[in-house]
RNA sequence: GCGAUCGUAGCUCAGUUGGUUAGAGCGCCGGUUUGUGGUACCGGAGGUCGGGGGUUCGAGACCCCUCGAUCGCCCCA
């Protein structure tokens, strides 16, 4: 008989357990406590949403649409897409239920999203993001407090160090396409010198160039025209107030002027917290003004401004707080105690008490298995126990051993 | 999508110019101690050497294909 062959996982995916779920845990956590503090309002939006929602959204020609994305057709005929970011079906979701009355709208999500892309360490084809958006708030206070709170999670995070927030404006509507222009008579200019990557961008998606990792390339951006020489006013004045706002609250930031954004629903605020710490995945966190998108998805134009971060490239940062065992874990022994056990196994769960049994093995398996488990205490309880109402508790720190009167337990256990 | 490195037990790895029954440490299971952990000692299980094909008298080692991981590029919503 053919042995069954075992499926294995699909490329990109992970089983997250033990210390690493610990770490992803806790950034979740963290994420979850930092953005209740700031006012954002936590939402859950669906995984699949209409190829539509993103297509319209990053235009239907791009790469990352007609290559990266999960669409499939399902049993209807609709095409259907696994979320590939947050922002697309968090807009979608405020327009579709009227939220404007509410804007502006401060909401905080994270989960899982899809990209088909080659996988790398910490860069998955099933990842997991936190995000949080500001929809509706046309002020530069909303980047700020976004900005902040971002600041703040890194910090709790204990990821700050090495990190450094990069901020750039990409102006208005006017100053961006004013901007673009000029790079591109630049770069034209100087096409000899331009690598075969981003000769295909000057096409493309020419802001591109300015992150271009190509040592020709990052000379000529060093004399490149920078936005600033093509801000509007206003845009200028945004700006300022922007890195007032940051200035004012003591966030640490440097002006990197070729930090840019692909698409063009992208608007004032750009940035991206880089680490030096990750190879070529250094940002660690990134977004930034968005007040064209709403539009492209049919509603009213909506100014809006939001960041995503990676878990999993969080979680490979910090160093998670181990998690503590349980509290007791019982060793019944023998029939009779093992039902005694299981009544005070749930009178100490209903008291909230993180308890566990051992009941496999000799009772030497069952000790080794609650110090695995780091527990703190163990309750031994056999016949000669029970015949006197007690039990014996012993505290596998200082290997200390007393014997306890059942109905007794609780409070021994809560003291310990 | 492109280039490179790698893939031997659950984990980390060793395996000599291709040569008999593929090894170690840790972990796991059992025992020394049939009611007492973290230490020690003893024993055991676990591998069609990622998968498929080829070269050879002989392949874990060499060649091709494939899958996967890692690093860089591309992309980065």
């Amino acid at each position: 008989m053919a042995k069954i062959q075992t499926p294995h996982a699909v490329r990109g995916t992970q089983d997250i357990v033990d210390e690493a779920q610990n770490s992803f845990a806790h950034v979740v956590e963290t994420f979850e406590r930092v953005s209740k503090v700031y006012g954002f309002a936590p939402v859950q939006v669906p995984i699949i949403e209409q190829t539509s929602v993103f297509a319209r959204s990053l235009g239907e020609s791009t790469d990352v649409v007609s290559k990266e994305m999960y669409t499939f057709e399902d049993r209807g005929g609709d095409s259907i897409t696994l979320r590939p970011e947050f922002t697309a079906g968090i807009s979608r979701a405020f327009l579709t239920n009227g939220w404007q009355q509410y804007a502006p709208m401060k909401l905080s999500a994270h989960g899982p999203l899809f990209r088909y892309e080659r996988p790398q360490k910490g860069r998955y084809r099933q990842f997991h993001q936190i995000d949080a958006e500001i929809i509706g708030a046309a002020e530069p206070l909303a980047d700020i407090e976004l900005l902040i709170m971002a600041d703040q999670l890194l910090k709790e995070l204990g990821i700050d160090d090495g990190v450094i927030l990069n901020l750039n404006t990409l102006g208005d509507a006017d100053s961006r396409d004013a901007w673009r222009e000029a790079l591109i008579t630049y770069f034209q200019d100087h096409k000899d010198h331009l690598s075969k990557d981003s000769l295909d961008r000057l096409e493309r998606n020419p802001l591109r160039i300015l992150d271009s990792k190509d040592e020709g390339d990052k000379k000529l951006c060093q004399s490149a025209p920078i936005i600033d020489d093509y801000l509007t006013n206003e845009a200028q004045e945004f700006f300022g107030q922007v890195t007032q706002g940051l200035d004012a609250a003591h966030v640490r930031w440097t002006r990197n002027t070729r930090l840019v954004r692909g698409l063009d629903y992208y608007r004032h605020t750009a940035f991206e917290f880089i680490t030096d710490r990750l190879g070529a995945q250094g940002t660690v966190l990134g977004g930034g003004r968005y007040d064209g998108l709403i539009e492209n998805l049919g509603g009213n134009p909506t100014p809006a401004v939001g960041w995503a971060a990676g878990i999993e490239r969080l979680a490979m940062l910090i160093d998670a707080p181990e998690n503590s065992g349980p509290d007791a874990v019982l060793i019944p022994l023998g029939d009779r105690a093992t039902e005694t056990a299981i009544a005070i196994l749930s009178d100490l769960r209903r008291h909230n008490i993180v308890t566990d049994m051992a009941y496999k093995g000799n009772m030497k398996k069952r000790m080794q298995k609650a110090n695995a488990k780091n527990a703190k205490l163990v309750i031994i309880m056999g016949d000669d126990e029970l015949d006197r109402g007690e039990v014996a508790i012993k505290n596998l720190i200082s290997g200390e051993q007393q014997s306890c009167k059942i109905d007794a337990i609780v409070d021994f256990v809560k003291k310990s």
